[in-house]
DNA sequence: TTGAAAGCGCTAACAC
DNA sequence: GTGTTAGCGCTTTCAA
């Protein structure tokens, strides 16, 4: 139910001044004043160190004076460089990419590099829009996840154009490209072993569509093979839509299938979060009637009680990890590298099946 | 409880090709390639209406043959514009500012811009150090959301260096800053005249640090309209620092007093979700002991079951319109103005008192 | 309709 | 340690 507020737009205009830009000192005008040349203020903002003690006093005292703050695009047109990384993520509605984003922030800003955001909305059709985007306003690299890595035409793109690139999240199987994820297989599979060691025998997979997602295919086949350890079939994943607003006409397809189900893995906490409210909507305790996991392990999951279940990615630190790995790249220091970080089982709102 | 996942970090060194900058075609060489002036390519890129139809077609020939992209760069230092806009917000955790960077950002990119993130943390302090790097990067305007738009240093730094910005969020009292918000205290009103008619008589106000908000005091001022409004007397708030991962002592404290509360406003979404997950911890049943209001209506409250009643800001919309206006402003077809948007009482999981 | 030329602010050789 | 100078790629008068 939607009780309306108020419906009036109010716009009130302000004081009719327009903003003209003013004038900003450069570089010269601090030079003239300091009385030293061009290439000294520059030194003197660049490597200060080969500047003399009083030199370097007069000019910083002349630029503070002025008011002065260096004009990054000279600097860009000058070195080619922006100091701009790109981030291409598919949404900002799922917690765990505004999660990695924060990290991404704090690392590029500790390096004094800015990111240029742009979000596809899960469609790969957007990636290339977005992309080429990001490329017209000349990042000097690219942080990304996609939907599908081993088909992306985006990153045949960026390798022709030799533009460095670090994939977030999304996990190749063979390498060449670097990237930066958990092991989604071996996260899977101890999830699936945390939910066999309680004594569910019958689970199964939740996930989005799956043509749509490397990480989700591997992560069905860790649920594969812990399954198939334990000597169970494997069964059928329940697919369900990406952004799926109500899950309960594919819960309830999935529930009529006898032996029914005792536990649920869910390829991410958006939908397991989805899962769980349906699955009570209709009637269904959670965790007592059927237990619930997750993955991502994003702070959502903990606003609940009890909390959710799941295998945490370290969101933040890919993010971090992802731009320190671009910017070595960028600034020539290492070729391109991937990185595996851990993951770990958050255990939260999870019980024995009633019947095991 | 944690259960660690693997504890190895592994690196794979791919090939040992390193990234050079592979030089990228210009301007010059399309000219001439096409057998025409630099100026009548940069006609073709900016006013092809200037240019005679069949010199066009030569020149976007010559253009896609070199591949070429027009660099920002240059054309940035020129017209010393760069075609990005600031944002700078206080997290990412909240939904709430993820959903509004989601409209700023496809807001922008409609119009060819892009956006640079800087996140606050919540502090303060960092609003300077996070404008400053954002104006360093010579941003043509800036989206912003500050702790307290009264008492902020950076706007009057943004003031004096004359460069365009609109706030987020923040409501100010006295007019004069172009801000983008909803009626913060009618929509505060309005959830309590709502709580009022379903029986609540002992209604508090939940709320981080006040200091640190605009908007939570503007809340609290509806908050204490609608109390006295109905004949009661407005109880002080409780506040619970920004962050907090657990409320139980504030809690506690607050229903000690007697006559204890049976309903509690709060100042935010995830405030309301935390309160709600520790107040079911502590064994009181919500909503039926407890009714629990929160403010934003992020996407987050209507993953739990019941849904979180909630004041539902337009959060997209208000980073659309934010952008909206401050592209206008750094386009200077607009002087700055203010909208306040619509909000809605979006009813969930809220009762009427058992003891009324 | 097109071209020539100046120059945006800065860095990096190179010379002193 | 410091100065001189040549552009980075582009837009924009002004003239033709």
């Amino acid at each position: 139910m939607l009780m309306s507020g108020n419906q009036n737009v109010n716009v009130f205009i302000h004081s009719g001044s327009f903003f003209k830009v003013t004038k900003k000192a450069t570089i010269r005008e601090v030079a003239s004043r300091a009385k030293v040349s061009l290439a000294t203020v520059s030194r003197v903002f660049n490597e200060p160190s080969l500047v003399a003690e009083s030199t370097l006093e007069g000019v910083i005292r002349a630029a503070r004076e002025l008011n002065f703050r260096p004009n990054q695009m000279g600097r860009n047109l000058r070195t080619s460089r922006t100091r701009n990384i790109g981030v291409m993520l598919p949404t900002l509605g799922n917690m765990v990419f505004a999660e990695c984003l924060q990290g991404v922030e704090a690392a590029a800003r500790e390096r004094q590099y800015g990111i240029v955001l742009g979000t596809t909305g899960y469609r790969p059709e957007e990636e290339d829009a977005v992309s080429e985007f990001l490329l017209r306003h000349r990042v000097d690299g690219l942080v990304l996840t996609v939907a599908n890595g081993a088909k992306s035409k985006v990153l045949d793109k960026l390798d022709k154009e030799r533009i460095p690139y670090v994939l977030a999240y999304n996990q190749l199987s063979r390498p060449g490209r670097p990237t930066v994820s958990v092991d989604n297989r071996a996260a899977a599979r101890q999830a699936i072993e945390y939910l066999l060691s309680l004594g569910h025998r019958q689970i199964r997979m939740v996930a989005g569509s799956f043509k749509d997602s490397d990480r989700a295919k591997l992560r069905y086949k860790g649920y594969s093979e812990a399954m198939r350890a334990a000597g169970l079939a494997p069964q059928l994943p329940i697919e369900i839509p990406f952004l799926a607003v109500d899950a309960r006409v594919h819960l309830m397809e999935a529930l009529g299938t006898r032996p029914r189900p005792t536990a649920l893995f869910c390829s991410n906490d958006y939908l397991a979060m989805v899962v769980i409210r349906d699955l009570v909507s209709m009637g269904i305790r959670v965790p007592g009637e059927m237990s619930v996991v997750g993955f991502d392990g994003t702070q959502a999951g903990i606003l609940t009680q009890p909390v959710l279940t799941s295998v945490v990615q370290p969101s933040q630190e890919i993010g971090r990890t992802a731009i320190a790995v671009v910017i070595a790249m960028v600034e020539g220091e290492r070729s391109p590298s991937s990185a595996i970080l851990h993951h770990t089982l958050r255990v939260g709102g999870t019980t024995a099946p009633v019947v095991a």
